[in-house]
DNA sequence: CTCCTTGATAAGCTTGTGCATATCATGTGC
DNA sequence: GCACATGATATGCACAAGCTTATCAAGGAG
């Protein structure tokens, strides 16, 4: 084994540093990080069902509820009965949570860049590789 | 800009994940992880205050002193005042604490490289290049 | 039709943690 | 010597998050 720290020691310093500077972001945009990460997630991934999204975005499936309830107020999302099953509410970005959704992201990658240049070309390439591998590996397959 | 998902976005549930994953292993030695972190800090820098040490783990000053109590009880950690400061303690890692970080730690990143493992070269490179990088940066200047 | 399950929601409990305050011992500047 | 700053510590507040339970609506199996 080559000498390095944990992983996670570097990772877990890192991404909560990042969170922190990207949370004025969020607030210049009115998102809260939940209604940011909602806002992420609907645009890939169509989600029939509210326990879903929770799941897959490692929410609490009882206080997501409020976020959701915010992110229809402001006309951000849509949130209606499946015709199917009417129990369950289809998600769905609207017009302006889409542009908003864009608008926040375009600011958070421009700050994120800016990190990203100190960084040499092949370990910046690594980097966005492994972590697009590893974001795509299912949660149990994590160690 | 290329289009990727945001680094925040991947980066905080990785290292969620690796962190649940990592949390049996420091069951299994007996250790909090907040506690880990501490034995990790004192073999690496000489911390001369208590405030110090958890200013730089970004730990809660106060909170932190159950920690100490608790290693030190358990004769991981020393915690002698400073002879020229006696409001000051002067931590250290005793030969136990050593001794329990290193088993630990080599449980750790045995995980950890059954991980890595799933990396291209390049991208397994890459990526340990850039976290110590980036975790060699003072906190002010992630982004 | 009846029983059981599932989805959304509300409410409460508990834990972790960031933050503020207070106290006591010790140092330092004047 | 005295006023003030600093370090360790205890305590209490507030809030976010995970977990549990209960309720209601709707669907499915028998």
């Amino acid at each position: 084994m080559t000498d390095r720290p944990d992983l996670a020691a570097m990772l877990q310093p890192l991404s909560r540093a990042l969170v922190d500077a990207e949370r004025p972001v969020l607030d210049e945009h009115g998102l809260t990080m939940w209604a940011y990460i909602v806002l992420l997630h609907l645009d890939d991934h169509p989600t029939r069902t509210q326990a879903a999204l929770a799941e897959s975005i490692r929410a609490d499936k009882t206080r997501i509820i409020t976020v959701l309830d915010d992110l229809q107020d402001r006309g951000l999302i849509a949130r209606e009965p499946d015709p199917a099953d009417r129990r369950a509410r289809l998600l769905s970005l609207t017009p302006a949570g889409r542009a908003l959704r864009d608008r926040t992201q375009a600011a958070i990658q421009r700050k994120e860049e800016r990190l990203l240049a100190r960084l040499p070309a092949h370990a910046r390439q690594g980097f966005l590789d492994a972590l697009r591998v590893l974001s795509a590996l299912p949660r149990d397959e994590i160690i």
